[in-house]
RNA sequence: GUGGGUGUAGUUCAGCGGUUAGAGCGUCAGAUUGUGGCUCUGAAUGUCGUGGGUUCGAUUCCCACCACCCACCCCA
C-alpha cells in the first residue's frame, strides 16, 4: 500500500519520460508558431467555479469530482477540466482587456476524475488543451482544429478522424430542444433508464446514448443542424470552409454532443480507431460563447479543446511511435586507481561545462566494470585517467566505434571530444 | 457505479494440496597483471497481492479486501 501509487494515477519513470518530453516538445513549438501562450492555473480551484462553469446537471460534476473542505472551511475541488480555472484566471487578470484575440495553452495541466479505471483512463491524467478568447469568427475554430490536427499528425499518429458538429446556440437550440423532445414524447418507454432522466433535464444528450434501444429510436430523429439559426448556420458552415482551405479531413457527425453545459455552436472530437474495441477520443472541444459572462465577465466569445495527453501516448505506444531509449552520456570517464578520482572528477566537470554529456564513476568498479557499465550508457567514447595518464598530465580517449585510442592533454581534452562528437 | 478476468523475483512468465518455489531477460561479480559489446561461470533479490477460512498441512481450494486488465457507463 504504501509503495502503491494510489488507483487510478501513474509515475512516469526514467523511460517513460522521453515520450512526455518528445510530445510537450512539438506541443510548445507549434503553439509559438500559432501565436499560443503558455499559461498554468492552480490544480484546484473553489467549487463553485466548476459548478457554474462545467454545469451542475453533468456527470462530471455530479459524481466525479475531487471535491473537499480544506482546513479554513472552503470547499474545493481538484480541477476536473481545463477550461474553467483559464477563465477564471482571464476575469481575475483583465486578461479580456488586453488586444484580442487572446490565445493561450496550457500542458501537463492536472485533471482529476473520481471514475473506476480502465486502459486510457486515470483519476488523474494530464491534458494539453488551448483556448482562444474574443474572436467570433469561424476561422479560429478552424485554426484551432488545425492546430490539433496538424499535432497529431505530427507525432505520426494514424487511423485518426475528426467529428465535427453544431450544436446551436441559446437563440435556436431550444427551438431544436422542442422538436427533438416531441419526436421522443411517445417513446419514452423505450429509452434507457438514464435517457428517461435526461428527457427534460437534457434532451440532446440522448442523442450520443451507446444503448442500441436509445439507438432505435433516434432512427429519423430531427437533425441539429436542421434548426440551427442564421448565425450559427452561418458559423457552421465557415468552419466547414475554413477547414477544407486548410486540408483538414472532417466529418460532420450531428449526435456529437458533448459533456459540458457550456459549449455553443461549434463541437468536435478526435478520435483514434483501435482494433477490436470502441473508439477512444484523444481530445474534444468546442465554442463556449457564452462561459466567460455566465462566470461574471463581459460577454465574449471563446473556443477551445482539451486532449489527454496519456492518450495520445497510449495510441503512440500501441502504434510504436514512441522513442526509443536514449543514452545518458556521450563520454564516459574511467577512472583508474584511487589517485585519479578527483582529478576525474574535475575533468568531468569541465567537459560538462563544455557542453558534453559526460559521466565519470561513483561506485569504485574495476576499469572493466567502468567499460561495461559506459557501454551501457551508451558512450560514443570512453576517456581513461589513470597513473600513466596523470604522469604526463594527459587522459586517454578509446572511440568505442572503432576502438581507436589517443592520448591528449587535460587541457586539450574537452576541444578533443567536441570534435569527435561534432559538437 | 455494473459485470467478467488476472495477481508468483526488478521484468516476462512457468509451477504444485506436502521437503530448501523455478526459467529467460535484467542486475552484480568473475574468466590473472589498465579496456566494452559476444560467450562462459557464479551470485543476489520473493512475507507466491493483503487478510481471513477449510485442512494434519495452502503459493495451490474458498471468502473478503486491494490493485491491474477487459466490457458497460462516462469521458481526455
Amino acid at each position: 500500500m504504501l509503495t502503491q501509487a494510489p488507483r487510478g494515477t501513474k509515475d512516469v519513470t526514467p523511460e517513460l519520460s522521453a515520450g512526455w518530453q518528445v510530445i510537450e516538445a512539438r506541443m510548445r513549438d507549434i503553439c509559438a508558431r500559432m501565436g499560443y501562450r503558455e499559461v498554468r492555473t492552480p490544480t484546484f480551484e473553489h467549487t463553485e467555479l466548476f459548478l457554474r462553469g462545467v454545469g451542475d446537471t453533468t456527470d462530471i460534476v455530479q459524481k466525479e469530482m475531487y471535491t473537499f473542505q480544506d482546513k479554513g472551511e472552503r470547499s474545493v475541488t481538484l480541477k476536473p477540466e481545463g477550461t474553467a480555472g483559464v477563465v477564471r484566471m482571464l476575469l481575475e487578470h483583465k486578461l479580456f482587456a488586453e488586444a484580442l484575440p487572446l490565445k493561450l495553452y496550457y500542458l501537463y495541466s492536472p485533471v482529476f476524475r473520481y471514475d473506476k479505471p480502465q486502459a486510457g483512463r486515470y483519476r488523474e491524467h494530464h491534458q494539453f488543451g488551448v483556448e482562444a478568447f474574443g474572436a467570433a469568427m469561424p476561422t479560429v475554430d478552424a485554426e484551432q482544429i488545425a492546430l490539433f490536427w496538424n499535432l497529431l499528425t505530427g507525432l505520426g499518429l494514424r487511423d485518426l478522424s475528426l467529428h465535427i458538429n453544431s450544436i446551436g446556440c441559446p437563440v435556436c437550440r431550444p427551438t431544436y430542444q422542442a422538436k427533438l423532445k416531441e419526436f421522443l414524447a411517445g417513446k419514452l418507454d423505450h429509452l434507457c433508464g438514464t435517457c428517461k432522466g435526461r428527457f427534460d433535464r437534457n434532451p440532446m444528450r440522448i442523442l450520443d446514448c451507446k444503448s442500441p434501444e436509445c439507438q432505435a429510436q433516434l432512427e429519423g430523429a430531427p437533425s441539429v443542424l436542421d434548426c440551427l439559426c442564421e448565425e450559427c448556420k452561418d458559423h457552421f458552415d465557415g468552419l466547414q470552409a475554413a477547414l477544407a482551405t486548410v486540408n483538414i479531413p472532417f466529418e460532420i457527425d450531428p449526435r456529437i454532443v458533448r459533456g459540458l453545459d457550456y459549449y455553443t455552436k461549434t463541437v468536435f472530437e478526435v478520435l483514434t480507431k483501435e482494433v477490436g474495441g470502441a473508439s477512444l477520443a484523444v481530445g474534444a472541444g468546442g465554442r463556449y460563447d457564452g462561459l466567460v459572462e455566465q462566470l461574471g465577465g463581459p460577454a465574449m466569445p471563446g473556443v477551445g479543446f482539451g486532449m489527454g495527453m496519456e492518450r495520445v501516448l497510449l495510441v503512440m505506444e500501441r502504434q510504436g511511435l514512441l522513442p526509443g531509449p536514449a543514452n545518458v552520456a556521450d563520454v564516459f570517464l574511467c577512472v583508474q586507481g584511487e589517485s585519479a578520482r578527483l582529478p576525474a572528477l574535475q575533468l568531468t566537470m569541465a567537459l560538462r561545462d563544455a557542453g558534453i554529456r559526460a559521466d565519470t564513476d561513483h561506485m569504485g568498479r574495476s576499469l572493466k566494470a567502468q567499460f561495461k557499465y559506459a557501454d551501457k550508457c551508451g558512450a560514443k567514447v570512453v576517456a581513461v585517467l589513470g597513473d600513466e595518464e596523470l604522469a604526463t598530465g594527459q587522459v586517454t580517449l578509446r572511440d568505442m566505434t572503432t576502438r581507436e585510442e589517443v592520448r591528449v592533454s587535460l587541457a586539450e581534452a574537452p576541444a578533443a571530444l567536441q570534435m569527435k562528437l561534432s559538437i
